[in-house]
DNA sequence: TAAAATGCGATTTTT
DNA sequence: TCGCATTTTA
């Protein structure tokens, strides 16, 4: 077998990348065309790796460059700070440019932005704060238990997406609809929310993008100065666009407007890496964007620079089969570069020690760990991954954890933060009020909260109301966060963070608890944090209020006013842009932690093989790609499988797999997995059937069913101890195996379970194996029962679904 | 008030 | 199966 990585050569694929003298230099002509493109409306259709990132930055840059436009006249809208902070990074490195001045951001940090500036106008008070998701459900809950209404039947979490898409969907309650008891009573909680909300103080993610865009709608004099501001807007990921935020960039640059105004609006997006359907995304707003604008320049970029051709060939013709597409092919001057390899394994036991074999073999090739992807479609399949990589002792990271702004330690640190800025937020009064424990229970909590609501006052406020006791040690509180204010009054953040560790108790609760010791690290982090966000990260990107008009004579390059006491201006305070009011450092570090979660845990810095779903893969590439449990019902999803919208996206979310790779993609299947505690039996994905043979090369024979061939053979390596070094024909032993207690992989793969059913013999049928149905086609025999007429079995058809037969009546004929 | 017991759900996720 | 959130119990 010649699947040893060190038997092929891993040169870099053919790269644009060239000494640059010019921003223009070495662009391909779609490229050159769509930096360069007029100022009028312009789509831009970019394939996977074509460099879209470079277009967006070099046309960014040659625009400044050229004079067509100054940084104020700038806006480019993102998804993810990630991609926000790339095109900042690359921009600069393009050209020397106050990047401050330009409105470079995602959806939700830019109209944090604009809310900041006219906080006023959009009915917020001055410090408003952010909810992120927890937060959004818990103060969601409070509402339904203040109703006193059914959790059981309005389920938080659920109600929290109904309010979500209805504001994604421009709805306030009285914009709704209800016809039905439940939604009725969704759109009343609905209506309680925003009101806590604004008794509150508090907006939610929905809420930013929703509040700015009536803002614009409903105040012509505003609308009309960030559309003649804004000269050129340039929309990242536009398939990904919602139909709020569609609206909102409407507002900035109105269809009939561009173009005629000379204001040019650039959406670059990629119809085939639509994946996220689910939460509101709307693929349909690029041919409505390329029809309400009249646009006239639709530019396709299909040279990819990532990988080579057989990956390429694959994934086209994979999303050929889709029928809702703009059209579009990649091509690539890199040669067709190795096949595709596809395994197919016994057990998601066996996948996983097969893949991590095959990961050690390519590191020792000379691939470094963090170029080695394993994706797979849902979280619950990394189990078994993460537990044989570290029963080996493979470094790994897997993406999709808590984040660092998400941990309980950090968000309880910042409850009390928040409510030094503001002590009406009743979600962090909440958290906190009783953490560490001082005595606050329950019932306490109950006749605050009844005092609150029949006054209409924040908890805060209603601390007098409740008597005894109870009321003294809630009065307790109300000073501790009263005193705590006064104590951090002119501290600067850092200090003011190391003053609430201590008074709030955090820091000593964690260091008596035998298991804090961490969680003091993290708070240790929220220190460092702090300080990196006020000295280097460019303090106030987020809550900074930028002058409404471009950039005044008096503001400094970084966005700080002329003219303030030093103190004041060397605190990083910023002026408000209208009133002149201060916005304190405090305030925007807060704001910058909602918008921004942080990264996930995981050690960073070591090479560490790199375990996440697909959907979290995208915009990512590596040299090596794994795509493991390609099996029907997971990858396509059986929950997308009812309409053909969802398996396209299903078929699209494959593309974007299928495109991370550069050198060398792996496909694998199995056909037991064990899921939710029970093994299931799987077919192999439809897929397969979509792909090209050419692209491909099955280093496990085609259509072979379990025990049987070659799955037998190997079995028998497997338990023979020789493991998959003889199969695969890795050479030598990998270090890591030299330590025995580490070697769990050892062990035959097979589930005892499976091994008992195999044995569970019915007139050639066996359980595992492969079957045959006239109707139905292939399909895994998963359950033999009863004898003779009452015969039974069950079959896993995939795409038909998991169906009883009468062994009587169905005809079934083993495959081998 | 904290530990133990029980119940529930289980694609995909950024802000 | 297993992680979590909530409820029960000492």
């Amino acid at each position: 077998m010649n699947s040893h990585p060190s038997d092929d050569l891993f040169g870099a694929p053919a790269a644009v990348a060239a000494p640059q003298t010019g921003l223009l230099k070495n662009l391909n002509p779609e490229q050159y065309a769509a930096v360069t493109a007029p100022a009028e409306p312009a789509l831009i259709l970019a394939g996977a790796g074509s460099g879209k990132t470079r277009v967006l930055t070099t046309r960014i840059a040659w625009l400044l460059q050229t004079g067509q436009v100054s940084p104020g006249g700038v806006m480019a809208v993102t998804f993810t700070n990630k991609a926000a902070k790339e095109m900042i990074t690359r921009l600069t490195t393009m050209l020397p440019v106050n990047v401050r001045g330009m409105w470079i951001g995602t959806f939700h940090g830019l109209c944090n932005r604009f809310l900041r500036a006219h906080w006023k106008l959009a009915g917020l008070p001055q410090g408003f704060q952010i909810l992120d998701a927890s937060d959004t459900v818990s103060a969601i809950k409070r509402v339904i238990k203040a109703m006193k209404l059914d959790e059981e039947r309005y389920v938080p979490k659920q109600v929290s997406w109904f309010i979500a898409g209805a504001k994604e969907d421009g709805q306030r309650p009285g914009d709704i609809e209800a016809w039905d008891e439940q939604t009725k009573t969704q759109v009343a909680i609905y209506q309680a929310y925003e009101d806590q909300c604004a008794r509150e103080g508090v907006v939610d993610f929905a809420e930013l993008m929703l509040r700015s865009y009536e803002l614009l709608r409903d105040n012509l004099a505003l609308r009309q100065h960030y559309q003649q501001r804004f000269r050129h807007i340039l929309v990242d990921e536009f398939q990904d666009t919602n139909k709020l935020q569609y609206a909102w960039l409407k507002m900035f640059a109105p269809p009939g407007n561009a173009g005629g105004s000379g204001q040019s609006v650039l959406a670059v997006g990629d119809d085939d890496q639509s994946i996220y359907a689910f939460r509101g995304a709307r693929v349909g707003n690029m041919a409505d964007f390329e029809r309400e604008y009249r646009v006239r320049n639709v530019i396709k970029l299909e040279q990819n620079y990532r990988s080579f051709g057989n990956i390429l060939d694959a994934a086209n013709e994979l999303i050929s089969r889709n029928s809702k597409r703009l059209g579009k092919t990649l091509r690539t001057e890199a040669g067709p570069g190795e096949p595709v390899r596809v395994y197919e394994q016994a057990s998601d036991f066996a996948e996983a020690q097969w893949l991590i074999e095959e990961a050690q073999a390519l590191h020792r090739g000379g691939i470094a760990r963090a170029e080695i992807a394993v994706l797979y479609r849902s979280n619950a399949q990394s189990r078994v991954i993460e537990s044989a990589l570290f029963n080996a002792g493979i470094p790994y990271r897997v993406y999709g954890g808590l984040r660092f702004f998400e941990r309980k330690e950090v968000k309880d640190a910042l409850a009390y933060l928040r409510l030094i800025e503001n002590p009406h937020d009743d979600t962090s009064f909440l958290r906190v009020v009783n953490f560490p424990a001082r005595g606050i229970g329950a019932r306490t909590i109950e006749l605050l909260q009844d005092a609150a609501r029949s006054s209409g006052r924040s908890l805060y406020q209603s601390v007098g109301a409740v008597a005894g006791a109870a009321g003294a040690k809630l009065a307790g509180f109300a000073n501790l966060v009263d005193s705590t204010r006064n104590l951090t009054q002119g501290l600067n953040l850092r200090k003011i963070i190391e003053e609430v560790l201590e008074t709030s108790g955090l820091n000593e609760f964690y260091r008596n608890d035998k298991d804090g010791a961490e969680r003091l690290e993290n708070l240790g982090e929220l220190i460092n944090a702090a300080e990196a966000f006020v000295t280097q990260e460019g303090f106030g990107r987020d809550a900074v209020a930028l002058p409404v008009d471009e950039l005044s004579p008096g503001t400094l390059s970084d966005g700080r006013a002329e003219g303030l006491p030093a103190a004041v201006a060397q605190a990083a305070v910023t002026p408000d842009a209208e009133t002149g009011e201060i916005i304190s450092p405090l305030a925007a570090f807060l704001t910058h932690a909602a918008l921004e979660a942080g990264d996930n845990q995981a050690q960073a810095g070591q090479d560490a093989i790199q375990l996440m779903t697909v959907h979290s893969a995208k915009g990512l590439e590596f040299d090596a790609v794994f795509i493991t449990g390609l099996e029907e019902g997971l990858f396509p999803h059986e929950n997308s499988l009812s309409d053909s919208d969802g398996l396209e996206e299903e078929r699209r979310l494959m593309y974007v797999a299928i495109t991370r790779a550069r050198q060398r993609l792996y496909l694998s299947f199995c056909q037991t997995r064990m899921l939710h505690g029970q093994t299931r039996y799987n077919i192999k994905s439809r897929f397969f059937d979509e792909l090209p043979e050419s692209a491909l090369k099955w280093l496990t024979p085609k259509n072979q069913g379990f025990g049987s061939g070659y799955a037998k053979e190997y079995q028998d390596a497997w338990s023979r101890g020789s493991g998959l070094k003889s199969m695969v024909g890795a050479g030598n032993r990998p270090a890591w195996n030299s330590n025995p207690q580490k070697a769990a992989w050892v062990e035959p793969p097979v589930p005892a379970a499976m091994v008992k059913k195999v044995d569970d013999e019915h007139g050639g049928l066996r359980v595992g194996k492969g079957v045959f149905h006239t109707k139905f086609g292939e399909g895994v025999l998963v359950t033999l029962e009863g004898k003779g007429q009452d015969a039974r079995a069950q079959v896993n058809f995939g795409r038909h679904g998991l169906k009883w037969l009468a062994l009587s009546v169905a005809k079934l004929t083993p495959i081998d």
